[in-house]
RNA sequence: GCGCCCGUAGCUCAGUCGGAUAGAGCAAUCGCCUUCUAAGCGAUCGGUCGCAGGUUCGAAUCCUGCCGGGCGUGCCA
């Protein structure tokens, strides 16, 4: 078992400890886990192997006898010098200068070490997430670019992609908008988004009826005149409710007039909504939009299959899903008759999985709707709308994202108390970016010198959405984090563009130095070059570099983009230890050839990476 | 009431399936542009991993209980 196959030496190490740990133990080596781990400190090598600890008591055996076997059964013939065992019964591992070589070789072509995922099924991604009429805000920032992500790493990985964006163009609030409007007289023709959505803000106020407050009015004994101004109000709430219930059935109806209408608004929205994921960086286009409304005639049969599978039945006039394992029940039917969210999201999982064929719908959307997802995902397994055509079974996992919050530390205000939007928020960090770079490029010494101005422009809006886009993708998704625009667009330390920074540095020797830089981060600029990693400094960078491709595949397992920022951080802090250390543009051959294929693949492995976050890699800064 | 999320350095956060001395960045202090981009690099300072038990050869990590903060919870989406 002399060449390594693999590109990735914690991959090779895996399959060759399991072997021997199969047959020192006397069992199949899929009940082997060989327990493979990078070391924390370069003194216990460059991996460790601790599945002795934990194998040696059921065994029988004391942990360093047992690491003593299963080195002396490994087989790391050219992959790694004979281990140590030390401590405990730690196993430490340090791999050949000339394997670290030939696999850092190996992964230097278009695919960067990565494998592609070989499924029959496809990924469905739900992401962004906009209601028609109302301007994106902070929380869509989250749905969009961690969906972006996802969507990407998959692509990467070779798998088939559903970008969905579920559109919220259905339903009462839409109806009470549409009413609104006409009443307001406007133009659909020529309104913009902050009409429709001041329309939407207003209906949502009127239609508002306070039956709390008044109850608590009366209670505490407030004046007649509080109590019938109070009553006024539920009054009119509840006439402007009952008029938009009217319009949403003529609209579900098909009514020609207002159907037209509804489609105005809707253009008028994704107008703006596609501008942002231009902005932003995000695929995302008309083709990735499907609204409540797609789901609207499959509604009913969804109630039906419920109720004839017996999982649903009758409470209090509505229609409810019940669960063995919680007392609260989903409702899929108001007593009016109406349908809920549940039930298109019911239809829209069974959609995705089915007619979309995915074995993963992944939805990325706010952790505040984690009880509801919960709910609807145990519906569909109980009725088994979670299995493709072919019977297998599919991942429905909720990636519900924190709120974004403001210095606060409550949601994200303006300072007259509104939502911030999402274009004054990244106008704001766009700004910055193209201040900063248009600064920088006045000192004759800066690569950016002399650049025109579209340039330069083009230079800043990439560092100003990087800085916002890295300090989201870089957290946990599920935690909550204080928006800070300050700190994300100071540039320094783990942000977007000290990455950026980094790549435009390699990439500035790599033409120093006259390599033809590609633009793609395909074609390799020096693919038969030798090379050499005798520097500490160049080995850390090959052992670094050579991570990438499970650095992916763990992205797409746990759906942590935070783990790729974390690894182009180490990429950039490996690269800077090498930079320091290892002249390249003034050794000599074949020293200097070697280090420019490291500065190349490093480049690629960082604008890759940044590509997967989408986010750019300027070539210069 | 019930359920979920969170609590790690002054601040913002990492910490992989339980692994060796808990790590980054910011802030602070001190160095480094005559040498491949100083948006950088090095060094110093900084810790009761919320608290208390338990499991284990080994716990920030797993279990139980408490404290503190946030969120959700039957006819909105």
């Amino acid at each position: 078992m002399p060449i390594p196959t693999s590109t990735d030496p914690v991959r090779e190490l895996d399959h060759r400890f399991r072997l021997a740990i199969s047959e020192v133990l006397g069992i199949v080596p899929e009940a082997c886990d060989p327990q493979i781990r990078p070391s924390g400190d370069p003194r216990h090598g460059d991996y460790q192997s601790n599945a002795a600890m934990a194998l040696a008591k059921a065994n029988g055996l004391k942990p360093r006898d047992l690491a003593d076997r299963i080195v002396a059964a490994v087989d790391l013939t050219g992959l790694a010098e004979v281990p140590e065992v030390a401590g405990p019964g730690f196993i430490n591992i340090r791999l050949e200068m000339g394997a670290i070589a030939s696999m850092l070789a190996s992964m230097d072509d278009a695919s960067l070490g990565v494998v592609r995922q070989n499924r029959p099924h496809g990924v469905t991604v739900d992401l962004c997430g906009v209601n028609v009429a109302k301007q994106m805000h902070v929380g869509h920032l989250r749905a969009t670019i961690i969906g972006d992500c996802i969507a990407r790493v998959f692509e990467r990985l070779g798998r088939r992609v559903h970008r969905e964006n579920h559109l919220g163009d259905w339903g009462l609030p839409i109806a009470m908008t549409l009413v609104a409007l006409q009443e307001a007289g406007a133009n659909l023709d020529t309104i913009t988004l902050a009409d429709l959505n001041a329309a939407y803000r207003s209906a949502q106020a009127s239609g508002n009826a306070d039956e709390k407050g008044l109850a608590a009015a009366i209670a505490n004994g407030c004046g007649p005149h509080r109590i019938a101004e109070l009553e006024a109000q539920n009054h009119d709430a509840r006439a402007a409710v009952a008029q938009a219930k009217a319009t949403l059935l003529k609209l579900q109806a098909g009514d020609i007039e207002l159907v037209r209408d509804w489609k105005k608004i809707i253009e008028c929205t994704m107008r703006e909504v596609f501008e942002t994921a231009v902005t932003l960086n995000v695929v995302l286009g008309p083709e990735h939009s499907r609204g409540e409304s797609f789901y609207r005639d499959r509604l009913s049969t969804v109630v039906e299959d419920f109720m004839e599978s017996g999982l649903a039945s009758e409470d209090d006039g509505a229609i409810v899903v019940k669960y063995p394992d919680r007392d609260r029940p989903m409702l899929i039917r108001k007593s009016d008759g109406g349908f809920l969210y549940a039930t298109t999201d019911l239809a829209a999982v069974r959609f995705r999985v089915q007619e979309l064929d995915s074995e993963r719908v992944i939805y990325v959307v706010d952790a505040r709707q984690r009880d509801h997802f919960k709910d609807v995902f145990d519906a569909c397994r109980m009725i088994g709308w979670d299995r493709t055509s072919d019977g297998e079974r599919a991942e429905l996992v909720h990636l519900g994202f924190g709120a974004v919050l403001g210095p606060d530390k409550r949601p994200l205000k303006t300072r007259s108390g509104e939502n911030v939007t999402l274009a004054s928020l990244l106008a704001e960090a766009v700004a910055r970016g193209e201040s900063e770079v248009c600064a920088r490029s006045t000192d004759p010494d800066s690569p950016t010198h002399g650049l025109d101005d579209t340039e330069l422009h083009a230079i800043g809006r990439a560092v100003g959405i990087a800085a916002v886009k890295y300090a989201d993708l870089s957290l946990e998704v599920s935690r909550d984090y204080v928006f800070d625009l300050d700190r994300m667009v100071s540039f320094q330390g783990d942000t977007g563009p000290y990455i950026q920074y980094a790549h435009a540095r390699i990439r500035s020797i790599l033409e120093k130095a006259g390599v033809e830089v590609p633009f793609e981060i395909e074609s390799p600029a020096l693919p038969d070059v030798t090379l050499t990693l005798g520097e500490p400094a160049e080995r850390d960078l090959a052992l670094t570099l050579l991570a990438y491709p499970g650095v992916v595949a763990d992205v797409a397992r746990t759906l942590e983009p935070s783990r790729l920022c974390a690894y182009l951080q180490r990429v950039a802090a490996a690269f800077s230890a090498f930079y320091r250390e290892c002249p390249v543009l003034k050794s000599e051959e074949p020293t200097r050839s070697s280090r420019l294929r490291l500065c190349d693949l490093s480049r690629r492995v960082l604008a890759d990476g940044l590509g997967l976050l989408g986010i750019e890699s300027p070539r210069r800064m």
